[in-house]
DNA sequence: CGCCGAGTTGACCATGTTCAAGGTGGGTGG
DNA sequence: CCACCCACCTTGAACATGGTCAACTCGGCG
């Protein structure tokens, strides 16, 4: 079940200590709930639905995915969460998704004093928690909004601005996930997605130097066809 | 834009005023927020994309939609909130999503005191905010995976087990929504729902009464169509 | 009675899925 | 160091699902 990778193999504990440490600062006010740096390596489960919601997670490095499996064998990704990222808050007693580490990552885990209900000693951390989850809900309505749009095109060049838009590159972002992660964030086959990021490397809106690195050529365009 | 209607074709004020008290009692401890009541006439938009989001609602009666207009004239429709379901709700100063009164209805208006922040006075009413936070975005993920299912009989069987559920009458559902609203919250045509419909009719899974009416024959045929 | 809005049904078509074959590149072992 | 391998990706062709357009039905209301 819960594999907790002993250390992240490109990354020090002198690192970590650093990044923990910036965290506990950015979260001055919350001492009392600071949590403990985790990491995980690529590909392995983090919580699994219908495990307690013991902990819910704050993302330090790296990418975590938020899915779902169906019965027949269909998986569904609800979100890619990255640095400063608040995933696994729950309202009820156990997770409705799992998480997967994407890439190795480091995550803070944060502990959930009562059964069923978020500790709120501190206003603070009340107030915190309360944006997080208003900002999940954002998040989710626009992941509807982007499963709603009608053509694959959309869905990809929407899919490709949010991550230029994250992306510090200027322009060429690194894709920690795979085809089938994109897939299944946006309801398509491996098959369309794939054939959507040609077309755009046709059209001269994107390059695909390689396999998980896309540079966008044409962002004007790319906002066009997103729509 | 926000037109207040006086009062509800179809209840008298002194139900009004039993509603109003029952809600006050229902958020004990909450006294110092207790919103006013309000009465919207079916069709008429309670707030708009984009407006200041001075207020956050929670319905007494009726069907109100949230939803978003889209450049090109399409609708996508967030979700329906009925009875006890909290809208409105947002983490930045404006409203993302618009909202309208899909029948006649009455909803309790909450004024958030500070600008960009919500009210938390109070520890209870922080906590509840926070569980109507998580709440939306469980059902946001809810309406992603959703709108994520392939087949429009995936999703048109999904939605009628979801107000299935929610009927008091056994079985019989009462649709507030026209077909329009149900194609526009799962990402269908019209006619694609009215397609669907009429075969789950034919295949004795359902009947339709009336327009606005489904009587559930077969639930657990209907659940199997679900998946 | 006739109109009008909402819903239904049918025929055709476009988009994306499915199935199948082939390419690519990073890692490993000889 | 090279060759092989495997996972991942790309491309193509046939097909299925749902969208589009158009005609028609139904029920409520003036």
């Amino acid at each position: 079940m819960k594999t907790q990778i002993s250390n992240h193999p490109s990354r020090t504990l002198a690192e970590q200590a650093i990044l923990a440490q910036a965290f506990a600062q950015k979260d001055a006010g919350t001492q009392a709930q600071v949590g403990s740096v985790r990491n995980w390596a690529q590909d392995q489960e983090i919580f699994s639905e219908g495990d307690s919601a013991e902990y819910f997670y704050k993302v330090v490095s790296g990418v975590v995915r938020t899915c779902k499996f169906l019965v027949d064998g269909r998986r569904q990704i609800d979100g890619f969460h990255i640095l400063g990222d608040i995933f696994g808050l729950e309202p009820g007693a156990q997770y409705r998704l799992s998480a997967e580490a994407v890439s190795d990552c480091t995550v803070i885990a944060y502990r959930k004093t009562k059964p069923g209900l978020l500790v709120a000693h501190d206003q603070n951390l009340s107030q915190e928690l309360l944006s997080f989850a208003m900002q999940g809900m954002a998040r989710a309505q626009e992941h509807s909004l982007l499963l709603g749009r009608r053509s694959a095109m959309e869905k990809v060049a929407a899919f490709l601005l949010d991550w230029a838009k994250k992306s510090k590159h200027h322009g060429l972002v690194n894709l920690a996930m795979t085809r089938q992660d994109i897939a299944d964030y946006l309801s398509l086959t491996i098959e369309t997605v794939s054939r959507t990021l040609s077309q755009l490397e046709r059209e001269n809106v994107i390059d695909l130097p390689s396999i998980r690195q896309v540079r966008v050529r044409n962002p004007d365009m790319l906002e066009d066809l997103a729509a």
